[in-house]
DNA sequence: AGGCATAATTTGTCCTAGACAAAAATAATT
DNA sequence: AATTATTTTTGTCTAGGACAAATTATGCCT
């Protein structure tokens, strides 16, 4: 029995848009769908596997012209190649061991023994971090489902909620307002965020996901904060990132600096002025230092 | 300098399509939006503002082409007129004036106040259920903007999961797997629910937001949970959640309970056999002395 | 008056095919 | 080798038409 997807569900499922998929399909000849009576546009399993792919790749660079060409076994090859070239430290490997085959409730014990061991800091840097581009990585080639992804992340953030309680609350000498763009869900690396932040002593001021640009601009001044922070995760379009990160940085006072991270800027292009980038949590107490310096 | 939005903006804030923006306007006449030297639509933050009251009261049942006509003060008069009015505790008055004008960081400390004074079953039930709808109704009335909201959903978050971990962490007798449907954002219900539970010795897999329908069963399935609860917040289209609920039903096997509660459940029709509604969250503690007399 | 089948209307999603600017890659120049 | 100009690639937007699913109105019978 042959399960259909409308182009609907393949925008949800990839994250590709519906204008995207038909001209891909009218320029490169893929993915080419069956039609139904009606002449809607009918994908097929094998359909959605390949552009679950391609996205992957596209992800981290590669061109969908290229892409579209070639055939499930030949893209798969890539990824590979791809995943071979990165090593996965072995706590991370445990913790996606017990994602995928269970028990799901030592999920937590496990986060929380590691923490212990390492420290907040190295715990976020060494394992939480990895382990979120992990996870994602490991639902995207179908080896994890929704249900883990978000079981993890659940039980991340209460680690990381509980380990933020009990640092010591010392009046900051700088304040943060730390929150997402408009159509990020992802909260997790805001969390991880606001505890490196919280480790270099800064005051964090930690809104949800998807707070609209004015109110961002509205939060730092009445609240002032000298830091506003942007976390984007890797299902983020980089366009809109780019594009929504200029016009905060626009609508922002030139005396607040604005700070973006995680894995959803990887591969933005170069930034203006007053806008910086943050491809890992550590480059967070670099950059604080340097500002104290000053 | 007027802001103008672009089709993709409007699609992000309201929720509304590109494809039904664009045939409201052909066939309503609204919004018909200015356009730019290519001929895009770019639309004004009144435009916005209505199609925003619009989404609300459609979600409440009302139909588009009647909505469409009105302009903003018929619009706004109706919403105030669906606006019951109730009675607000004493502090919950106090928090919100906390909320609308500061101190920002004064939030958490009263949260905590209150949650020691009352316990956490008091204090789900007196102040934050209530809180949540004030809220609400304050960011619908304009009194407070979207980042007072995410404050206070994050100070309360914090404040319940620093009680979650605190309380005794006894074996559960039964289990419970807690998550949303798709599309819905508010995990706090979801939290206030898992308080309830854990209150009462349920074991409480708690999934984040939007977990889609397959993965929630196979959680249910997997974990052996006997009850799937199932957030509804008042943002919801009731609609669309009255036949995911069903579709769940279906879906699960006939030895789950499935529960839902919150405001989104508020003026659902009659439910089938098999899915039970709660208005109020201390119906969960004597729905569970039934089933657990049983 | 209430229940129920049928017709009319409303509504959202999908379709085709063309246009164009922004980004990226390539070529040409200094 | 670094800049600048040109070409190619790519995604988003436009228009108006079509149609089924959902909702409301209508007629008919009890």
């Amino acid at each position: 029995m042959p399960v259909q997807f409308s182009i609907s569900d393949l925008e949800r499922e990839t994250g590709i848009s519906r204008d995207t998929l038909r001209i891909w399909e009218r320029r490169y000849g893929f993915p080419a769908p069956q039609r139904n009576q009606r002449s809607e546009r009918n994908y097929s399993v094998e359909q959605l596997e390949r552009l679950r792919l391609i996205k992957q790749l596209m992800d981290s660079g590669m061109r969908p012209g290229k892409l579209a060409i070639l055939d499930l076994q030949q893209l798969s090859q890539i990824t590979q190649q791809q995943r071979e070239t990165q090593t996965v430290p072995r706590d991370v490997e445990e913790l996606l061991q017990i994602l995928a085959t269970g028990p799901r409730y030592g999920l937590l014990a496990r986060l929380e023994a590691l923490l212990q061991q390492q420290g907040l800091r190295d715990f976020l840097i060494g394992v939480l971090a990895p382990m979120n581009h992990a996870v994602g990585e490991a639902w995207f080639a179908g080896r994890i489902g929704v249900l883990d992804e978000h079981h993890y992340a659940e039980q991340a953030r209460m680690v990381l909620l509980t380990a933020l309680r009990r640092l010591p609350q010392t009046p900051g000498n700088s304040r943060a307002l730390l929150t997402t763009l408009p159509g990020e869900q992802h909260g997790l690396g805001l969390l991880m965020a606001t505890c490196m932040l919280a480790l270099e002593g800064v005051e964090v001021l930690l809104l949800g996901v998807q707070t609209p640009l004015e109110e961002i601009v509205r939060g730092a001044i009445e609240g002032e904060c000298s830091i506003v922070g942007i976390s984007c995760s890797e299902y983020m379009n980089r366009r809109t990132v780019a594009t929504q990160l200029v016009r905060l940085r626009n609508l922002l006072p030139d005396t607040t600096v604005l700070w973006a991270g995680g894995g959803g800027i990887k591969g933005i292009p170069a930034m203006p002025t007053g806008i910086q980038l943050f491809s890992s949590l550590d480059q967070i107490s670099t950059a604080l230092q340097k500002s104290a310096a000053r």
